[in-house]
This record gives structure tokens, sequence and C-alpha cells, in this order.
DNA sequence: GTACTATTTGCAACTTATTTGCAAGTACAA
DNA sequence: TTGTACTTGCAAATAAGTTGCAAATAGTAC
């Protein structure tokens, strides 16, 4: 029995295998780092996808939770696949731009006080959060 | 005794105190939330203030730390006074932009934690936290 | 008040990220 | 194999923000 394809996973989400999808897929599966489209779009430039459809792929993976949008703070916007990695964040070297991950925000919490706090609002679809520092390497110096 | 104006402030972090300058300010006491720098622009119109001199200026603000940016996820920066508010964040409405502010992400825990997880990070200098869901009124339709 | 000078401003042009229109290409159901 | 709705590529358009530079001006020194 063979594993699910990559073919399979954009048509349990109504959308055709086409060749740039599978190739944007493939991208971000081989990289640990969120991507911005110009990233994926050097990633798969071999197969000569086009950056407009580059974005339009990300933007169709996103509305299909395929993958997730970061927000770096970096003037773009940034994705990684959302698969398997549940409620991480991100912390982010200002000066490298080296990025981990890390757990334990502590949603349930957070947005029971915040809810508690607020007088208009009823429900949280979704957050973000990161850190933004120093890494080790380039402190010192 | 006058309580310390605008202009005092700006002169406090050495800068002069023009009129593009004290009107973004003025403006930016009145909202009580994040705005962007087309709204300070339309909201400093009547002074026939340069969008350019509005970015600019906010920009010093922020450097100054006069402002601070807030990260609302719509593809543009978003400032308010940072006077006052210690860390505070913001839960926004996907659907009709309202923005709230609560408190309470217990960020020294949180880098904490953060630093104790990751292998490359050795200090964190700030972060983003933000909540997006329905207001109540958007909720109810 | 007047003069001086470093800052700041306005305007035009530029850059970068992302979006849109549309004709041609293709996945896939039949 | 065919038909068609979905996708793609290319060119052009937007949108946010930046840069260069000459003219304007705040703050300081007479
Ligand atoms: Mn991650
Ligand atoms: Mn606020
Ligand atoms: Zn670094
Ligand atoms: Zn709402």
């Amino acid at each position: 029995m063979p594993t699910t394809s990559d073919a399979d996973l954009l048509r349990a989400h109504e959308m055709r295998a086409t060749t740039p999808r599978l190739a944007v897929l493939s991208a971000l599966r081989k990289t640990k780092y969120p991507m911005s489209a110009h990233d994926v779009a050097k990633a798969v430039r071999t197969k000569k996808v086009d950056m407009v459809t580059t974005y339009r792929t990300l933007e169709s993976f996103k509305t299909a939770g395929i993958v997730t949008q970061v927000e770096l703070q970096r003037g773009r916007a940034y994705y990684e696949l959302s698969e398997g990695r549940k409620d991480h964040h991100h912390i982010v070297c200002i000066n490298c731009d080296t990025v981990e991950d890390f757990t334990g925000c502590d949603y349930d919490a957070l947005v029971k006080k915040a809810l508690r706090q607020t007088v208009g609002f009823s429900s949280v679809t979704h957050h973000s959060l990161e850190l933004f520092g120093m890494c080790t390497p380039c402190s010192k110096k």
C-alpha cells in the first residue's frame, strides 16, 4: 500500500495535481524554515514555474489549509507546511534572519483570558506569536 | 506648571518640533486604534503633509520609541503611541477590522520557555502577539 | 529681530511585493 | 479520445514603501 501522494493530497482539497503545485509542495517539504514566495519560486525554477503561479499556488494552499502563513516582519509573506506542526511559533534573529521553532504559548488559556477582557469579541479563530532577538553567533560580536 | 507639550516630547528625542510631526502626533493621540501610514496621512491632510513625510515621520517615531509598530496582517504597517500602554496585544475581527486591546501574555515566562527550547538563541528583544477572530456583531449574521 | 546651518520637507522617480486580465494549455471525468 | 472547467504564463496594473535632491525651516547664535 503506497503512502498518500502529494497528488492525492491536492485532490483531497479539490485541487488538480499540476506540475507547478507538486513542485511547490515538494520545495516546501525539503525546507525546514518558512519560505517566501521568492524562496519557493527559486526552488522551483528548474520546472519553469512562473512567479505568478507561485503566488497563486501559495494563496490557494493557504486557503486549503495546506500551508500556514507566518509573520516574520520582513515585508513579505512566509509559508510553511501546516502538516504535523501544531501550534508552534518562531523565534527570529533580527541580525541574520535565522529562524527556530518553539512551542508552548498556552493558546487556550490565552484566548480565555483575552475574551474575558474584551467587550466586543466572542471567538478567536487563529493567532500569531513570534519572538525577535539575537541568535548566539550573532550576539557574539 | 504646564504639562509637557508634544513639542517638548519631540525635542526630548532630539527631533525638531515641526508642523508635520506635531500633526502626526496629534492624530495618533486622537485615535484609539492602531493607524496605518494612510490613516495618518488622511488625518493630517488638512495640514498638507506629504505622504512621504508621513512615512518618514512614523519611521523616526518608531526608532525613537514614540510609537510601536503593530502587526495586523493586513499587508501594511500599523502604529500606535507607545506611551502608557505596556505589553498589550490586539484581538482583531477578520470580518470588520475592529481592534481591541488585551493584556496578559506573560512575556517573561514565554521568553524563558522559548530560550530553554531553542539551541541557537540567547536573547529576545521584542515580540509580537495577536489574536484573530470575530467580534460579537459580526458573528451574529 | 537677523543670520546661519543642520534638519526636514515635498515632489518625482524608483523599487519590491503582490494582484489582475486574458488567451492558451492541461488535468481529469466521461 | 474528447470536452470543459480549472490552471498557467505573460504583460500590465496596484500598492506599500524608499530614495535623491533642491527648497524650506527650526533652533541657535549674534
Ligand atoms: Mn515553523
Ligand atoms: Mn493597542
Ligand atoms: Zn543571527
Ligand atoms: Zn467584526
